[in-house]
RNA sequence: GCGCCCUUCGUCUAUCGGUUAGGACGACAGCCUUUCACGUUGUAAAGGCGGGUUCGAUUCCCGCAGGGCGCGCCA
């Protein structure tokens, strides 16, 4: 029940034989409890495509009860390290994209990998090749040269004993090939794609196992994916045509091919492929912009799937009705600027002692953050989780949540920044002074009796209570914006502001 | 070159043949207001092009154009 890759030998067979299905008619069949996986190669950190490939895997398993499994693909041992492995597993602990069971590292299961090819050896749908690089370059050029699929020919298909002990009296080496059919077609039922087909003369025999003896990419991934028990495939659309030949394997082992879903890619802002050299960035790098991950999954979630109008998804809501069918397969645009507007409702959501925290834990990425960090004394704290209300309503990301913060750490006399210069250029001065007289008389220091004060004195000067905010503000915290002025009056305490208030008399 | 995929406001998307083509972000304008935000109200803004099928196409089919991905003893 589970195979839904149909291959025929003859274009005339089973074509009608087996249902194709439409994308409309997509469905996730749950029959067996759903094994996913995300299979990341460790040659660099966790990109956002990367991430939401990950998080659409643990949604679907979420979604039915089901698990997903992580599988470090290092097969690549020149281009595979220690420090990518970490800062993917870092970052989908981050993003709380938790996997079930160990974590599954691909090279040590080649001894594995070299068994099966064996095996196909031995059943005839493998063959051993002794063509050589300059060989295989050669038939590239001919094939672009005579405008055809650039592919294998063959040529080592129906060699026998004979030629093969020829070849090793030369000292060649040989590599393991499959022995695709040459005729009929390939076909994918892709629970995103739809029903996708490929002409088999135009994929050729791909190879299994190289000359050293180690598997590739494509043959692992399939002999993985069945071993583990992997149901749904859940991975980048870039993968779509090697789904054409690892659905070949599969059947060349006879084995059931899983439930395939190729998701659209990300693209960067203009539209162009986001590369590492082009705007890709771990998500560790989204950590350090002041993201919340519950905001990044939110907003990732979005980026290819929809259900209705509903853009805010909590965790368990987007597990509650997180389809693939409702995926769709178009490439999106990654946009910082929607990014931003939903951290900043995830941060106005969120609790005021978890988010000081959040800033704390990100402090040590940014620019002046230690200075913070060292500056972070208990009493410190208790006045920033004091401001947090009035903070948080003023940003979008972690980092302009410190950023407004500033004011609070700010040594005397106070750096003012050119709006502020300019507020208090005019007749700040003045007005200041006779704001500290009344502000000294406030009989205690809350904001109620706080802004009585200060009404008081813009009745009896005939000025507006902007007039006298901004300059207050400005002598506070050094700028033209802030949270509420009382709220910023209250929270410096008493002796603080009538310090940073004289300073500037 | 060969193959495959894609194409609705600037962006993310809804629409499962009949809608004033909806929502969100952004933009613009108003309200709120001690600044900035938040909130709130409103406005502008979309079916690539050409053929079919149909009483009727954004929706189904074909072609074209544009974009993307793949074509390794990389993953």
């Amino acid at each position: 029940m589970r195979g839904h890759v149909i291959m025929v030998e003859r274009a005339d067979q089973g074509r009608n034989a087996h249902p194709r299905f439409h994308r409309k008619e997509r469905h996730v069949p749950a029959s067996d409890p759903i094994v996913t996986r995300f299979a990341p190669s460790p040659t660099g950190f966790l990109h956002i495509g990367g991430a939401r490939t990950a998080l659409f895997n643990w949604l679907l398993a979420r979604r039915h009860g089901g698990r997903m499994l992580l599988r470090i693909e290092d097969t690549d041992r020149v281009r595979s390290t220690p420090e990518a492995i970490e800062a993917i597993i870092d970052g989908l602990k981050w993003l709380g994209l938790n996997w079930d069971g160990d974590v599954i590292y691909q090279f040590a299961r080649a001894p594995r990998h070299r068994a099966v090819a064996e095996e196909m050896l031995a059943r005839g749908t493998a063959y051993k090749c002794y063509a050589t690089p300059e060989e295989l370059e050669a038939m590239r050029e001919a094939a672009k040269a005579a405008g055809k699929p650039m592919r294998y020919d063959g040529r080592w298909r129906d060699k026998g004993p004979a030629d093969h002990a020829k070849a090793e009296a030369e000292g060649r080496k040989f590599v393991i090939r499959l022995k695709a059919p040459q005729g009929g077609q390939t076909i994918v039922n892709d629970l995103v794609q739809g029903t996708v087909t490929w002409e088999n003369e135009n994929l050729d025999d791909l190879v299994l196992l190289r000359s050293d003896g180690n598997p590739t990419y494509m043959h692992a991934v399939v002999v993985d994916d069945h071993d583990m028990g992997v149901t749904h495939i859940i991975r980048g659309d870039d993968h779509l045509t090697n789904a054409a030949r690892q659905s070949q394997i599969y059947e060349a082992m006879g084995w059931k091919v899983p439930f395939m879903a190729h998701i659209p890619l990300i693209h960067g802002p203009d539209g162009a492929k986001l590369s590492k050299r082009h705007g890709a960035l771990g998500v560790e790098a989204y950590r350090a912009m002041g993201y919340l991950p519950e905001a990044l999954r939110n907003y990732l979630v979005r980026l290819g799937w929809a259900h209705g109008d509903q853009e805010i998804f909590s965790t368990d809501e987007m597990t509650a009705v997180f389809d693939l069918k409702n995926v769709g397969r178009s490439a999106a645009r990654f946009d910082y600027t929607k990014l931003e507007s939903i951290n900043g409702h995830y941060m106005r959501r969120t609790d005021d002692a978890a988010l000081l925290a959040a800033a704390r834990d990100i402090l040590p990425l940014i620019e002046d953050g230690d200075g913070i960090l060292k500056a972070l004394t208990p009493e410190k704290e208790a006045q920033w989780l004091a401001a947090m209300p009035g903070l948080k309503e003023r940003a979008k990301t972690l980092v302009e949540l410190i950023d407004g913060s500033r004011f609070l750490f700010a040594q005397r006399p106070l750096v003012m920044d050119e709006k502020a210069i300019e507020i208090l250029a005019k007749d700040g001065k003045a007005t200041l002074s006779r704001l500290v007289a009344r502000l000294e008389a406030v009989p205690t220091w809350d904001a109620a009796s706080i802004e009585e004060a200060v009404r008081a004195e813009a009745e009896a000067s005939g000025m507006k209570l902007g007039a006298l905010a901004q300059p207050l503000r400005a002598a506070l915290t050094g700028r033209s914006t802030s949270p509420g002025i009382f709220e910023v009056l209250v929270v410096l305490g008493r002796e603080e502001c009538l310090g940073r208030l004289r300073d500037q008399t």
